[in-house]
DNA sequence: TTAAACATTGGAGTAAACTATAGGGTAACG
DNA sequence: CGTTACCCTATAGTTTACTCCAATGTTTAA
């Protein structure tokens, strides 16, 4: 009871089978035990893992990103509360530059795109094209 | 007079020669005119157009995009300044979308670590990690 | 003239993040 | 029991965007 064979651990989380393993030989999911004639059997935490990871994917996180931040998890018995802290808050800062990354490209897209007429008149003069060709 | 070598062209867009000729195979730029012995020869438009491929390239827009965005370019007299915004507009909400995800990332991470004590206790208890798998 | 700097092609390598295929064993349903 | 859907491993291919290399030809400056 419980166990979940990997193909529904698949349709629990909206990945593949084949994307899954994928991440085991990534050492992103943790091995888990197996049956007694080799199916992967995972537990209730794994859905939450691979969605952690999914997400963490969706937003540009590098593979060592991601796994920095399931370190955090997986590191329970041996860290101190502090070192935790410590690198949720790296993390924090990590994210945060990101963001301004993306609002920076954000605005200059948004000028451009604003300046733009945007009618059924040609391109020749759209700001558009202007803007990123100078 | 007028005619730019692979490298010099390289040198005033930033890039590499090796570069240049990946665009040119990947039909973002159109194959230059060559010189008796088969050297590449780039004329002042050229220029412009490997800096709209750069921009375009850091603004995210894929190799795709950039080509549509490229063909609207050349066919400035036919494509229309709505085709060119709608295009735009499109990207500026894959950002937008990107921004929101990670606002979301942010405060999650941002109210587990606030929510730590931090301190030199084993982290079994830290509410880091429980936040983590939900 | 000859060496350095630059150019050519073709092809391989890289990194991330899958995705697919081959060739098997296993489980569930009727 | 048989068939179908599912699982296993291992390996190979895909995509994007370069980057590097080898072997060879061309320009240019001392």
């Amino acid at each position: 009871m419980g166990y979940l064979k990997i193909g529904e651990l698949a349709q629990r989380t909206e990945t593949s089978a084949e994307t899954l393993r994928y991440y085991e030989v990534e050492g992103l999911l943790p091995a888990p035990r197996r049956s007694a004639s080799g199916y992967r059997l995972y537990t209730e935490p794994d859905i939450g893992r691979v969605h952690f990871i999914r997400r963490a994917r969706a937003m540009d996180f590098s593979r060592n990103e991601i796994g920095e931040l399931l370190s955090l998890q997986v590191e329970k018995e041996v860290a101190t509360c502090g070192e935790v802290k410590s690198l949720a808050e790296h993390k924090l800062a990590a994210i945060d530059k990101k963001i301004v990354e993306l609002e920076k490209m954000k605005a200059a897209l948004k000028q451009i795109t604003e300046a733009c007429a945007g009618g059924q008149e040609s391109a020749v003069l759209c700001t558009i094209l202007n803007a990123l060709e100078a």
